[in-house]
DNA sequence: TCACTTTGTGCCGACTCCAAACAAAATACG
DNA sequence: CGTATTTTGTTTGGAGTCGGCACAAAGTGA
C-alpha cells in the first residue's frame, strides 16, 4: 500500500518550528501560525497540510464556537486524535511508571503503577518496555520513540546514569543503551519498521522540559527548575526552549550550593549544602520528626506540612528554615544564571505555596540586585512532568524535522 | 561614486559564517571554508569573491608557502589589510584604553593610555570617543561600529551600568547611550552614512568572548572564565560561541559563591564569599601584607607573587590559600554550568601559573565527577582582551550578516 | 611530457518561497 | 435581505538560492 503523497512544494524548513507551535498550543489557527512563522499564508496552508497529512494535526475547516470576530474564520489547528504517540517511562524510587504520551503532551494511556526497583538496572528497564508494548498493543497506536526518566545526571553522549543512588543501580549504568536494546528486542518498531530510538534523561531535566513547553514554563527564554523527590535536591535549565545540560550532561548539579555556612557536614566535603539543608529528610528533621519506614520521605514531608503547618510550630518553624535555605540556594543560582522565571517542584512547591512572600523576599533580598530578585517563582503544574518530559526527548526529532523522523521524503 | 556589485547569486546565507571562519582563524583557505561550510565550491567561491568585494578579506590565487600537498594549490584567505576596523574602548579603575580592532582580533593602531577617571562617566566616555576619532583620522580607516567594556554588570536590554564601583560612577548609569549618543556627536559615520551603534558590555565578559575567538578558548563549546581585576570576581560564559548574559544580562555574578563558611562577613549577607576570599586584596591579605596607594591592588599582587612566591613562606601559603578557595568556587560552578574549559584572567592566572597542579587537583576533587573534574583549566593568552572583546561586539553585525550590517543590497 | 589529484568556474535544473490576484466565509450595515 | 467590508484560504507566476555536473586550471610524481 504505497499510498502517493504530493510532494511538499514549500514550507519544508518551516515544518518542525510549526509543528512546535501546534504541541505547545501556541497556533490554536492556522492564521495564527501564518503570524508566528513569519511566512505566507501560502507557505503556512502548505506546512499545515502536510502535518495533516502526515497523521500529526488535524485542520477544522468548520470552527465550531464562533468567535465574534470580522472576517473568515481560520482553520483550527489541533493534534490528531489518533496520531502516533511516544512510549515514556520514569525509573523513581518506589517502583516505576510507564505511558504514552501523543503531541501536546497529553497521555494518551498510562500503565499501572509498579512498586519495586530491582537493583538490576537491565531488568527494571525490560519491565518498562514490557509495560509499554502493551500499551501500544491495546490502544494499536504508532510509536515515534521512546523516553526514559531517571533519578540521576545522565552523561552524554554516552547515556550513562552517574549517580543512580535512589534506585540502588551501579554508578555507570548505561541507562540510555539498555533501553534501546529493549526496545529493539521487544520489536517495537517506528513507521519506517526500524526499532525506535531510545532516549535517557535526568527526572529533574525532563521536568523542567516538560514544564516549558506545556505547563508553568512557557515562554520563558531562561527557566530554572528546582525540584527535590525523596533525597538530594535536583535543578534543570531550559534555555530558548532547549534543555541546558551543560558539555556532557552534568549541567545544573545544584545540591552542593553552601546555603548554611555553619550547618553539618556534607559529603561532598563542604557543609550546610543545599542537599541536606533542603530536602525531604531535611525538612522532617527540623521538624523534630523522626522518619518512618511506611511511605516516602517526600509524602512524609507532604502531609506533615499540609496537616500541621497551621497548628504545629515545630512544623511552622521548620519550613521557614527551609524556605530560607531554598531562598538562599534560588539566590546564588540567579546570580549565577539570571534566569527569567523560576519553578519549583517536588517538596519545594509544597514550601512555595505555604508562604510564597517568605521566598520570594528571600532570593529578592540574596540576589544582587533587586530587578534579579523580581524574578518570578512558580509551583509546577504539570501531573507526572517528568514522564512527560521523557515523552519529549523522544518527540524532539519529529520536532526538528517531521519528514526525515518519520522516514518520509 | 556608484560602484556596480555584481549581485550575489548564491552563498547569502553562508555569508556570515563564512567571516566568522576566517576572523577565527579556522579558514586559512578556499577548499577549507568550503569543508567547514559544507557547501559546494562553486558556493564557497562566490561566497569568499563576495567578502573580498567588501573589502573583508583577501583571496589570495598565488600561495607563497608550497605545502607539498599534491592537487592544485588552494587559494589562500586573509584579512583584508587595509580593510575596516572597530572601535574599540576599555574603562577601567586606572584610566581608559582606546583601539582599532580589525577583523582577526588584530589591534590597528593603539591610543596612548590615560590614567585618570572622572567619576562622571559622560566625561570619561566623551574622552575615550574623542581618542577614538583621533586614530580613526590618523589611519584613514572606515569603522563599522563601537564598543566599551566596564568593570560593571551591564543590565540588558537597556546598556545600563548596575555596579560600577571601581569608576565610582552612579549605579545605573547609561553606558550605553551616553556612548552612542558622544559617537554620534563626534561624527564616527559607518558606511551608509548613519552614526555608528555603540555596544557595551562587562569586561569579563567580553574577555572570555575574545579568549573564545582568538585566544585560550578556540573551539570550546561552554566556555568558563573566570577573573579578578582589582576588587571583586567576575565571572562569564560563552555557549556555543555567543555569550551568556542571562535573561537581562546579569548572569554568571559569580563573587557570591560561598568557599570558606567559616570565613568573614561579606556585605552582601553571608560570609567567605569568593568575592573577599579570592581578589588581589584577599591575597595581599593573606601574605601579611599591608596595601599600599601608589600602584593598584593587581598590580602590587602579582610583583608579590612573582617576586617572593619561591621565597616568602607566607606568600606561598597566601598562595595555596587562595587557589584553594577559588578552586572551590570553580567547583561549584562546575557543578552548575558543566564547561568543557576554564579560562583565569587576572591574578587567578598567575595563581594557576604559580601551582597548576594544586588547583587542578582542588576542582577535580570537589567538583562531583572526576569527569568534570577533569575540565582543562588555563590561562589567558591574549593582551587587552577586553578590548578585543569590546570590539568582538562592534563586529557582530557584521559576522551575523555583512551585507545588512555594512548597508549593501 | 603525461597521468593523476585537487581546486576553481560556468551552466543547468531543482527546490523554496514571496507576491499578487482571486476565491471563500464570515460580519456590519443599510 | 442584499451589499460592502474584513479576514482568511488557494492558485499561479516568477525570483532567489543552491546542489550537481562538466570542464578548466594548477600543482605533483613518474
Amino acid at each position: 500500500m504505497t499510498q502517493t503523497r504530493t510532494r511538499l512544494e514549500r514550507g519544508r524548513s518551516a515544518l518542525g518550528p510549526a509543528l512546535a507551535l501546534v504541541h505547545t498550543g501556541r497556533a490554536p489557527t492556522r492564521a495564527v501560525l501564518t503570524a508566528e512563522l513569519g511566512v505566507t499564508r501560502a507557505t503556512a496552508g502548505a506546512v499545515a497540510a502536510e502535518l495533516e497529512a502526515l497523521g500529526l494535526i488535524r485542520v477544522d475547516s468548520r470552527p465550531l464556537g464562533a468567535a465574534g470576530a470580522q472576517g473568515r474564520p481560520s482553520h483550527r489547528l489541533s493534534i490528531a486524535p489518533h496520531g502516533p504517540v511516544a512510549l515514556a517511562a520514569q525509573v523513581h524510587a518506589d517502583g516505576f511508571r510507564a505511558a504514552l504520551v501523543g503531541l501536546g503532551g497529553q497521555t494518551v494511556a498510562t500503565a499501572p503503577g509498579c512498586m519495586t526497583v530491582p537493583a538490576d538496572p537491565a531488568h527494571v528497564i525490560d519491565a518498562v518496555v514490557e509495560a509499554g508494548v502493551r500499551l501500544l498493543r491495546e490502544t494499536g497506536r504508532r510509536c515515534v520513540g521512546a523516553g526514559l526518566a531517571v533519578p540521576s545526571a545522565v552523561a552524554e553522549p554516552e547515556g550513562t546514569a552517574l549517580n543512580p543512588l535512589h534506585v540502588a543501580w551501579p554508578a555507570g549504568a548505561p541507562v540510555r543503551e539498555l533501553f534501546s536494546r529493549s526496545l529493539a528486542a521487544a520489536g517495537i518498531r517506528g513507521d519506517d519498521g526500524e526499532p525506535v530510538t531510545g532516549f535517557a534523561g535526568n527526572d529533574v531535566n525532563l521536568a523542567a522540559l516538560a514544564e516549558h513547553r506545556h505547563g508553568a514554563g512557557g515562554g520563558a527564554q531562561h527557566l530554572l527548575c528546582v525540584a527535590t523527590g525523596h533525597r538530594g535536591v535536583g535543578g534543570a535549565l531550559v534555555l530558548d526552549g532547549r534543555l541546558h545540560t551543560g558539555s556532557a550532561g552534568l549541567a545544573l548539579e545544584v545540591g552542593h550550593l553552601t546555603v548554611n555556612p555553619e550547618g553539618p557536614p556534607c559529603h561532598c566535603g563542604s557543609r550546610g549544602c543545599l542537599d541536606i539543608e533542603a530536602d525531604p529528610l531535611a525538612f522532617l528533621t527540623a521538624a523534630g520528626r523522626e522518619p518512618g519506614p511506611e511511605v516516602s520521605l517526600l509524602q512524609q514531608a507532604r502531609d506533615l506540612l499540609r496537616e500541621e503547618y497551621a497548628t504545629a510550630p515545630s512544623v511552622r518553624a521548620a519550613t521557614e528554615q527551609l524556605i530560607d535555605r531554598l531562598g538562599l540556594g534560588l539566590a546564588g543560582l540567579v546570580n549565577i544564571l539570571n534566569p527569567d522565571r523560576i519553578i519549583l517542584g517536588g517538596l519545594h512547591r509544597e514550601l512555595l505555596e505555604a508562604d510564597p512572600e517568605r521566598l520570594r523576599a528571600v532570593v529578592a533580598e540574596r540576589s544582587l540586585w533587586g530587578r534579579s530578585g523580581g524574578v518570578p517563582i512558580l509551583p509546577c503544574t504539570l501531573d507526572h512532568n517528568s514522564l512527560v518530559g521523557a515523552a519529549e526527548l523522544a518527540w524532539q526529532p519529529v520536532l526538528d524535522d517531521p519528514l526525515a523522523a518519520l522516514g518520509v521524503g
